[in-house]
DNA sequence: GTAGTCTGTTAAGACTCTTACCGAATACGG
DNA sequence: CCGTATTCGGTAAGAGTCTTAACAGACTAC
């Protein structure tokens, strides 16, 4: 229930928020423009840029000449507005990358992962990728942390995780203090299905569902076109899908032969159990995607290998698709990516035999460094909507 | 983007639905509460409560005294502004309820199906319910029909059925047509988990999956606390989960040995499946929910049958948590409901050894035509709506 | 019976939007 | 080269919604 009044400056918000995401969305605009996209009259229009203006959230960055009139001036966000950065944290490498509130990414950063606390080494990379861009963390507003386990929707913290054992309860908070702004620390997959929506390969696509094939096994859930996190942000861990082809599971926190959490499904397309397959069928190649890529490479000879792999993940696939019903299925994370437009192939035609639904199967087009990209467009995203809820406010 | 232009009118049209829905939540209300609830000034709230009583959305009902000062008038919801149907059509009945927009049913029918055309079928039905009310039909604003099969969400058709071969396509036009009113087309399954929701065990509960265990097998999917129905109406179609202990499809249109279409799961836990394996464990009773209360009246002999029918149960709601992480799980259908607390509690049991997860596993709540009640609150619910944009249009 | 409290109304004012009008700048056509 | 049409930005007047303040009347409490 709408909590607060439908007083006046209900309507003057809402049309600030209006009018700054038009600029979001279509650039500089003038005047004229702005009142016609949110539908307000020309005198509104120009209070509204004022007001705006006088908050420093717009400025005019040229005019528009050409017509017949006098020239009218051109408004766009100015990006200095806050700033966000966002982290990709995977085993042995933390990565981050700030941009401001137009999106465009001014300086990044990667380097190895030391094993010390995490905040440490958080506060590390954001300060140095923060000093490469000329700006000051005083006007950092988002940080967008991605890291394999799960995220507790409640308290926002990790509750489990197979890499990161440094990560404490009460991280979440104390990383905000830490940092001073906004922290949001969430699902590495999630954040790739969210880079994948953006500006891959789901763009304009409600319902859809990620597949990560890596390292570790997840998906991502796209409903309605929001990502659902489930009720205790476990949503998307296929890797303990009970599926035919691998005994049942017996206890939860068992590992498999390569030390791996997870059930049936792990077992089955897991980066091991890739590896394992690709030996048994005589392809010899480092890790699990580099055999997938060896498999495309050679032909022919290899389809069995790739056929089995497919017929493998068209079963997850299948479960995904029997419960949400998604219209596009996605496949990254690094073996995903590897088996490409091929595997996604023989993926759809083992599905077509075991659900009665068609959804498209897909490569990622997300190449570099999907996550830390899902985490720089979440924290965009997230300051955008902080710094609209302030419009609001005031 | 549904620009409309932020005019002070939009304003009283918020300000008119924020009150309306107050009053359809907490019953009669005086000026002055409504005020209060809405966040409004008593004057404004006054202006308010004139405008909708021009309109006969609303009425005197009484007046409060007993406090200090003089006895307040009290406004509620005129019934009679529409009338809203639900209609539940199973294999061999048709049922219907119509009630006024404040809930409570005024009149419900129940009738053997005839093979005839739908359209004459439906009327019929939904002539002799209001009829029954002393209702003209003009007055009728929704109708909501609860049926089995997948819902094209474009279309608003049935796009296959098991069991109704006569429902064409265009179904869903003819009948409003016919009816002179809007018409939804809705899935059964989704209705009972509606009632469940609005009046169950799954009240107030955001992320939860309904388990339909009956004649055929569904889920019905909530998540964010809206219905989530996939991309081509088919989520929850669980039947086809592929699960190990029944062999892998090799044809989506293939039958059963009882007939009916569906996957590996349909297999392990259909009515056939389970009616078979109560056979096996020599519990005899008609039907496979008769099996099901036959063995929790029997008491321990039994156990070994519902432990494995438990067992199977808790492979697909594994599957089902693995995906989507729901808080609760209910178990529904004529099964689920003779299972009741007891099939439950091995359910939720078996499947902590399956998940990392724990949704609460409880029997459905609705024990009186859950797809009937969820067809009638979901006519309410869109009548209320439909009233509620004309009052912000006009 | 009187005082106190609460209901519902009226009056004045604040805030947002709108239409109507105006002066100035610019491009186009003769 | 100059007049005219067109567009930009601004001002003024007005309509709609909300708010606070003050008031008349009804009802209870004591």
């Amino acid at each position: 229930m709408s909590r607060r009044p439908g007083t006046p400056e209900l309507l003057r918000a809402m049309n600030d928020r209006s009018a700054f995401e038009h600029l979001l969305a279509e650039g500089p605009l003038t005047r004229g423009r702005l009142g016609e996209l949110t539908g307000l009259s020309k005198v509104t229009a120009s209070q509204l840029v004022v007001r705006l203006q006088q908050r420093g959230l717009i400025e005019v960055v040229g005019t528009r000449s050409g017509g017949r009139g006098p020239s009218a001036e051109l408004y766009a966000i100015r990006p200095g507005c806050t700033y966000a950065v966002g982290v990709d944290m995977v085993l042995d490498r933390i990565k981050a990358a700030v941009c401001g509130i137009t999106g465009p990414v001014i300086a990044h950063t990667s380097r190895p992962t030391s094993n010390d606390d995490p905040v440490k080494v958080i506060h590390e990379v954001v300060a140095e990728v923060m000093g490469q861009a000329g700006v000051g963390l005083s006007e950092l507003g988002q940080v967008v942390i991605g890291t394999t386990g799960v995220v507790d929707p409640g308290t926002g913290d990790v509750t489990f995780s197979f890499d990161l054992p440094m990560w404490h309860r009460g991280l979440h908070d104390a990383l905000g203090k830490d940092l001073g702004c906004a922290v949001t620390i969430e699902n590495d997959v999630n954040l790739a299905a969210i880079a994948e929506r953006e500006e891959g390969a789901a763009r304009d696509v409600a319902d859809m569902v990620l597949f990560w094939v890596g390292r570790g096994i997840g998906a991502a859930v796209v409903l309605g076109g929001r990502l659902q996190r489930g009720a205790s942000g476990a949503a998307g861990e296929i890797g303990y899908l009970p599926v035919p082809g691998a005994p049942l599971l017996d206890d939860v926190s068992s590992r498999d032969a390569h030390g791996q959490l997870g059930g049936s499904f792990q077992k089955l397309v897991g980066a091991g159990a890739v590896s394992e397959l690709a030996e048994r069928h005589g392809i010899a190649a480092d890790g699990a995607a580099g055999a997938v890529r060896a498999a495309l490479a050679a032909g022919s000879p290899a389809d069995a290998f790739l056929n089995e792999l497919a017929q493998r993940l068209a079963v997850g696939v299948a479960a995904v698709c029997a419960v949400v019903d998604p219209a596009l299925v996605v496949l990254a994370g690094d073996i995903g990516a590897a088996g490409d437009e091929r595997l996604c192939k023989l993926v759809s035609e083992a599905l077509g035999h075991l659900v009665p639904v068609t959804p498209k199967v897909v490569p990622t087009a997300v190449r570099e460094d999907p996550v830390l990209r899902g985490a720089v467009i979440t924290a965009v995203d997230k300051s955008r909507d902080a710094l609209l809820t302030s419009i609001a406010a005031s």
